[in-house]
DNA sequence: GTATCTGCAAAACATTTGCAATTCT
DNA sequence: AGAATTGCAAATGTTTTGCAGATAC
């Protein structure tokens, strides 16, 4: 994604597309990987040496108020932060830590919950091997 | 679930059934809650007064080596325990905080993972709203 | 009497908050 | 100038660790 079709996303999602959230924002956007507030910040310091990582919770926060961006519990110690919101699962390898994207459609889940049971959002995580590590 | 039973299943696993893993095991057999290590202590510090929480983490840490207890993590914040390592969902209720245990046949999961993925285990965690709540 | 277990205090992290300095318009 | 944003430092909350005292066999 190029710099300037992030910038007139974020201005259409009410965000001012400020550096350090232009920068975030396309973090997130390119590497697709899934990261925890330290990797975004330990990436991104080099290039953006003022940059804090309170600025890296304000702006998740603020992504994810707005929708754009979802937290994942996939890991015990800290939250993991994902831009892709549509409904897909989240493997783990317990190898070499990498979370890979599962597509909706390798998995189906017929959910019929007991009555009274409002469902509003789920999440899948899987716990294994990868194809680089098996 | 009785106290003698309890010890005996306990010494069986390889765990020296002492006074406060033996009382946190009941806890968690008995209320069948997903408890935070805060919650267990907070219950049974009245009746325990020495009990500490590094005690109540040993314990669940012990626990979970031995494949008797699984981490949830379903909150954000803080872990959650649960005696009943079968497969099976968990409900989260955003309004009254209440986890909830779903049983299996109330969700059927196809997972067809892309070649070279080795599931060891999974989590399906949901959120929304409870009968009570809704 | 030796191993293990417990629990206090401190340390290690992740995350949030208060606030002053900076930036943008 | 005025409003929003940034980033430092401190606070908060969860979990782990070191170690001395207590307990169990």
């Amino acid at each position: 994604m190029e710099t300037e079709a992030a910038v007139s996303f974020l201005e259409k999602q009410g965000i001012k597309p400020s550096y350090p959230r232009l920068r975030i924002y396309l973090y997130l956007h390119e590497r697709k990987n899934h990261p925890s507030v330290d990797m975004i910040f330990t990436d991104l310091s080099p290039e953006i040496p003022t940059l804090s990582k309170t600025t890296v919770y304000n702006t998740l926060n603020l992504l994810m108020e707005k929708g754009i961006v979802q937290a994942l519990t996939i890991e015990e110690k800290e939250n993991r932060y994902d831009i892709d919101t549509s409904v897909h699962t989240h493997f783990k390898c317990e190898s070499c830590g990498e979370i890979t994207d599962i597509p909706g459609e390798y998995t189906n889940i017929e959910l019929n919950l007991p009555a009274g049971f409002l469902p509003r959002e789920r999440q899948l995580y899987v716990y294994g091997t990868c194809p680089g590590c098996s």
